[in-house]
DNA sequence: GAAACCTTTCTGTAGCGTCT
DNA sequence: AGACGCTACAGAAAGGTTTC
């Protein structure tokens, strides 16, 4: 089976001549996952992906890419006739950020789609963790940040969306440093995984069919 | 006051038709 | 055939209302 390693949009082809995305899946062929994904990681960076390949470099199911899609404007894939995604390594970035803030750091949708708009829109750079309004859970957060805010002159302790623009305070360190920890933590165990999977695909290649 | 019930919101999930 | 997209639906949690 062939598959260059980069395919994108708008080079000739025969299938979509219009936009080639220079993709020869050679479907004949019985697919083989490990290499399949060997390929895909060959992929120049600057290549655009299909919501299958996005979903597993994240290792997020592809459902929850497009319902992602319809809670934050900002992620907006290419799409051909027919409806297909095709994501371009910004998109791919900003879900990658999202999944970070979702997932590891604690933010809800809500949290993130107000860092999203009060931001430049694509969630670079460090950001602080998440208040109370945006965290999924009700743990104590006795120093989030907006704590030495003064909020006497609030009408009440909650800090909603129409409050005053968020004023990012200096972050817990030790929060920060626990996070990355995890996160390092969550990149060994990934690998560990993919070290796994590949196993067991040789494995799969071995037996008789 | 608190228990029970109802409604709304959030975050996905399932099913099925379409497209490559 | 399998990947993909769309829409309706699920279920858990939070908030609100009613009843005792």
């Amino acid at each position: 089976m062939t598959r260059p390693g980069d395919w994108t949009p708008g080079a000739g082809s025969e299938a979509d001549p219009a936009l080639d995305l220079d993709f020869d899946r050679d479907d004949g062929d019985a697919r083989d996952v490990g290499q399949d994904r060997a390929a895909r990681l060959k992929k120049s960076p600057s290549a655009f992906r299909t919501i299958s390949e996005v979903a597993d470099d994240l290792h997020i199911p592809q459902h929850v890419l497009r319902f992602w899609e319809t809670r934050f404007p900002q992620v907006k894939p290419l799409k051909r006739g027919g409806g297909r995604r095709y994501y371009r390594p910004d998109d791919i970035g900003l879900l990658r950020r999202i999944s970070d803030l979702l997932y590891i750091q604690g933010y809800t949708i809500k949290g993130v789609q107000r860092l999203l708009r009060e931001g430049d829109g694509t969630l670079s750079g460090e950001l602080p963790p998440p208040d109370v309004a945006d965290r999924g859970d009700d743990h104590e957060l006795t120093a989030h940040p907006h704590e030495s805010v003064d909020l006497a002159t609030q009408e009440d302790d909650t800090i909603s969306d129409a409050a005053e623009p968020w004023i990012p305070l200096a972050p817990p360190l030790a929060v920060y440093a626990e996070v990355d920890a995890l996160k390092a933590e969550i990149r060994r165990l990934q690998e560990v995984l993919d070290l796994v999977l590949g196993g067991l695909v040789d494995l799969r290649r071995s037996l008789p069919s």
